[in-house]
DNA sequence: ATATGTGCAAATGCTTTGCAACGCC
DNA sequence: GGCGTTGCAAAGCATTTGCACATAT
């Protein structure tokens, strides 16, 4: 069955302390920087593992990058992505749900399931704002 | 500016003659068996160009492929998607939109974009109704 | 002890790009 | 004739996989 390893431990841990939604990529970056010594492709089959389970969120960027985070919300939730730094907020809008279950419904469609994502610029890294300030000069 | 060529014209009907959402490759396959003589990389490029002049629908699948089609309204629009057959019922939104936007703001998130595809059993293939009378056996 | 997990590097699959030839305008 | 377009093959990316080695249990 599942086995306990450190890199194991180390993505979880690594995951905990983090909730925007990353790449694969750029979790085991951070994770060799934070000075573990992980492979990319245990990364990623572990992360593979975890969403399967359900023990994480996982989505897929516009450009088509999987970006994975750790469930803050059991039910149903959708997200609010920054582009630029992945910062999310989860939100529930089940006003949104009604109405497209009824569109649905009114073209004869059942066992509905639906995706919605909305990504921005998040205050930090809005485009007014965009002119350099995140460094300090 | 765009020039009128013999792989355009050919990629246009193409897409004119088919209304659900296929990919790149399966497009390029499409007009090869059909005789035409067009490279995939020349689909590519028309299927980026037409889409991000808006003339396309494009939408990424579970599997980060991208998969396009022909508008049906110019405006913004969602889809209603049958994981069976692919069957795709356009549909417009506003109040979705302005709740999105609505929550998006209040969370001080700027220059916004969406993706909401909704999925399900169209009329056709609803469970009720799958005992395989879409085969001849 | 042994099945699982890991690391690396090679392989995959979709998409993009460099560059010479091509063909609209 | 010139410049956008095309085609091919090579390059790019994110992700997956084969295989030998390491290691939890």
């Amino acid at each position: 069955m599942q086995r306990n390893t450190r890199q194991r431990a180390a993505l979880l841990d690594a995951l905990s302390r983090q909730d925007d939604f990353r790449s694969a990529q750029q979790i085991h970056e951070q994770m060799r920087s934070e000075g573990e010594t992980v492979g990319l492709a245990t990364v990623y089959r572990n992360l593979q593992t975890l969403a399967s389970s359900g023990r994480l969120d996982v989505l897929v960027s516009a450009e088509g990058e999987s970006l994975y985070r750790q469930c803050e919300q059991e039910g149903h939730h959708h997200h609010l992505v920054c582009r630029v730094c992945g910062r999310t907020v989860e939100f529930l809008a089940p006003k949104l749900e009604a109405a497209m279950t009824a569109i649905a419904r009114e073209h004869g469609f059942t066992d509905l399931d639906h995706t919605l994502e909305v990504f921005g610029l998040c205050p930090e890294h809005s485009e007014s704002n965009e002119s350099g300030q995140a460094e300090t000069p």
